[in-house]
DNA sequence: AATATATCCGAGTAAACCGCTCGGAATTGT
DNA sequence: ACAATTCCGAGCGGTTTACTCGGATATATT
């Protein structure tokens, strides 16, 4: 019932690309791992799954990099997620793809899943990446306010 | 982010055998996995764990089996998933046991990874054995007319 | 045109985890 | 004594995770 490096990691990078939305900047691999402490050739491949999804854009060549394809308040943190990990289901068989397991309606736990899938969903699509931008930057803040 | 079927099977063990918790049935391991359509080498290291979480407990030797500890009505699904998987906490620097995350402080992620813990555990606390069981009943009831 | 800087892409890999099996020791009712 | 059980540790094939590496391709700058 772990959530995997790929979602953490990837969500960060969104949340990072996130901060520079407004000014236009494009952010390399190289500066995104630099900025979150993870390595540059895993994360080339997460970003790699967020741009197959349509959540990033790429501009190849010198001066590339990354920028978010929409604007951060249009993407939920369960699209990427579902981006990164495939899908954000607990248990196969409350997954939207339906199910493959043939005695759903015999099952005593179905119910529970479908309930705590719902509670989690509920957070996922509701919690978008500028709102945890908001807070990154806030924390940012705070934290450079400390070292000095 | 996918629960294991060391959770899932447990927890249909569990709900087995809250159904005999009135009656004061022992459950052997060769029952439950015939019922529950679980291998039986699989389930008993399944069962040592809630009876190591003092969850079940045993009578050896021949007649033996297991039972409910306690009463299904105040045993939780959070707690027989925390005996089976070790913890129910999705991302580590969330869970109960504190965390080795060093910049806890300048994470953009945590206060959503908090947020949704929370809303699991409400919901994986909140739901006991016998919810599951009673509901469990009534599938079996149905499930059994239609057959006719 | 040359070069440096990027993204793109596929392959490989060590370690962990999952789901499960097996063999046998210990215990206890009949 | 015997049969039915739980108990316990070891093993094991397959998959996933979390990476790394090497090189092809594209492009801005000089």
């Amino acid at each position: 019932m772990k959530l995997s490096t790929k979602g953490r990691y990837g969500i960060k990078a969104m949340v990072d690309l996130a901060t520079e939305y407004e000014s236009g900047e494009k952010l390399s691999i190289a500066q995104l791992s630099e900025r979150q402490g993870i390595s540059c050739a895993y994360l080339e491949q997460l970003i790699a799954l967020l741009k197959k999804a349509g959540l990033v854009t790429a501009a190849r060549g010198a001066q590339g990099g990354y920028t978010l394809a929409r604007a951060p308040e249009s993407i939920s943190v369960g699209e990427v997620l579902k981006a990164l990990e495939g899908s954000t289901a607990l248990v196969d068989c409350v997954g939207t793809g339906g199910t493959d397991c043939e005695n759903v309606c015999s099952c005593a736990a179905r119910p529970l899943w479908l309930k705590l899938q719902r509670r989690i969903d509920d957070v996922l699509d509701s919690t978008t990446i500028k709102d945890m931008a908001e807070d990154y930057i806030v924390q940012r803040e705070h934290t450079a306010g400390i070292e000095k």
